[in-house]
Order: C-alpha cells, then structure tokens, then sequence
DNA sequence: GTTGCGTCCTGGACGC
DNA sequence: TGCGTCCAGGACGCAA
C-alpha cells in the first residue's frame, strides 16, 4: 500500500529514465480508470513529481500524466515482448530509448489520468488536498486550522489527505502512536497537532530513508523497501507496546483496521 | 458542505 | 487436498 515514503521512492527511481523520453506508444486495460494512460501518446517527459501518493509526469504539451497506485500498483522499468502477457499488467508506455514503463495492478485500484497541468477537477482527493508534510512553511498550528471544526475521526481526517498530504494507513497509526494521540479522538489542540506533525514528519522521513513499507506488494523499480521491521505500532494488535509494556489493541475505525495502545495514546 | 458507508478488486490466510 | 469465507485498504460515489 504505497504511501508518500512508497511514491517517493519509486517517483527517485522514475526520474532519470523518465525526463526527456519521449512516448512513442502506450497501452491499457479496457477498464477506464487505466485507459487515459493511452493519450500521453506522443509527449515528451520533462520532469517526474510527486504531490501525496500521486506520481505527476509533467509532459511537454502542458498535461500531466496523474498515476495513483492504489493498494497494489507496482511501476518497473522493462522492454522484453512477454512482458505484455502478464495478466496483471493494467498500462505501459513504450519509450524512445527502446524502454518500456509497465504499471501492474493485481487489484485494479489504481488509476490514471492525463490532465491539464493544474486541473484537479476530475481527480477530487488531489482538489482537496493539504499541504506537503515537509514544506517548510507548513507547522503545527495550521494543521490544527485544517483539523478544527472536523467531526470525523482524527485518524480518518489524516487517510482523508485533507489536513495533510500522503499519510496513509500504515503511517497514520505510526505517527499518532508516536504522538501519544488515540486515533479515535475527533478533537485535536493546538499543541497536539503541532506534536502530530512532528511525528508524521519522523515516520514518513524514516520510511523514505528505509525505501519505504514492504507489506504484501509494494516494491519499487529496485526491489523492497525495510520500513516494515521497523514498524511500532501498525500490525501489532495484540503485542507488547514498545513504550508502556502493555498490550496493543486493534480495532476498525471507519473502515480501516486500526492498532493504537490504549495507555500511552489518550 | 459534511459525514459515513458501500463499492471496487483479488490474493492469501484460515477453518472445516 | 480442496473448497468456501473473510480480510486487507485508497479513493470515490452516493445518501442522509
């Protein structure tokens, strides 16, 4: 499940063999949420961003190419001819170097689209999006601004991109454990939220450092991540807390499973 | 406008 | 061994 130490990792890797190709061709799964992948046909690449877990692929002719992995959405860098068989493979662009980009989705909740730089308005998570984690004009207190009034969960609004950019699932149980913030609180202070960014700076930076999470399928273009050994909290129901000694509780909160210690998160 | 829930999607884990 | 069921989860659409 790629978040933004995943993306990141991969978008490093994308840069050189990406900037300054030009898409010779390009091919998709009929589904549509992977058909735009078809219309950067022709553009050249000239830079590979990032804005959350969204790659933008900023192309010559003024659009970007928008890709969102989804849970299981995998880039690599190939050109052999069987390559196109495999049944997970949802896009790829062959390029001008005699390279091919091939994206793999084994459970299609990726997606792509091509757009006119600065027209988010078909894509609404990248619309409402907050801030970059790491922009330094971004502090705690206004985090807290795009937290207060909320109703919903404090773990919700994080995965929600909302108050913040490119936290998901793994990383939102990290740094609110970190924070010593239950994720089931819907209110935040000031000072709380001012330690919650500086906790989600700290696990994002360590994830990046570490070449991301790798649970199940995420992998970059050069191989797994080690964030995963590292993990405190996320995917620890049940095991000794790190902090306290006590136990590890998992629950679902909206939806998404969820393990926080009940004496050190409050 | 906000919130909460269902849906998409499939491999792997688990129980029988 | 084989089958059926459940779980994982980011984004989005829809109803309230």
């Amino acid at each position: 499940m790629p978040e933004l130490p995943e993306v990141e990792t991969i978008r490093r890797q994308l840069e050189p063999r990406l900037v300054d190709r030009r898409i010779l061709e390009a091919g998709s799964h009929e589904s549509t949420k992977f058909t735009p992948a078809r219309e950067a046909t022709g553009a050249r690449v000239e830079a590979v961003g990032r804005r959350g877990k969204y790659l933008m692929i900023r192309l010559n002719d003024g659009r970007d190419l928008v890709v969102h992995l989804g849970m299981t959405g995998q880039l690599r860098s190939g050109g052999d001819e069987d390559e196109l068989a495999d049944p997970y493979l949802r896009a790829w662009w062959d390029l001008d170097d005699g390279t091919r980009l091939l994206f793999r989705d084994v459970r299609r909740f990726g997606r792509i689209h091509v757009v006119r730089r600065g027209h988010h308005d078909g894509i609404p998570t990248l619309r409402g999006m907050g801030p970059e984690p790491f922009d330094e004009t971004f502090d705690g207190a206004q985090l807290w601004e795009r937290m207060r009034g909320r109703k919903q969960r404090l773990k919700t609004q994080l995965l929600s991109q909302r108050p913040v950019a490119g936290v998901g699932n793994i990383y939102a149980d990290e740094a609110l454990f970190g924070a010593g913030i239950n994720p089931a609180l819907r209110r935040i202070s000031v000072e709380r939220a001012t330690r919650l960014l500086e906790e989600i700076r700290r696990v994002l930076a360590l994830g990046l450092q570490r070449g991301g999470t790798t649970l199940r399928d995420y992998r970059s273009l050069e191989g797994q991540g080690s964030n995963q050994f590292h993990l405190v909290c996320y995917g620890r129901a049940g095991e000794e807390c790190v902090r306290c000694g006590g136990e590890l509780r998992g629950r679902v909160i909206d939806a998404r499973s969820t393990t926080w210690c009940p004496n050190c998160q409050t």
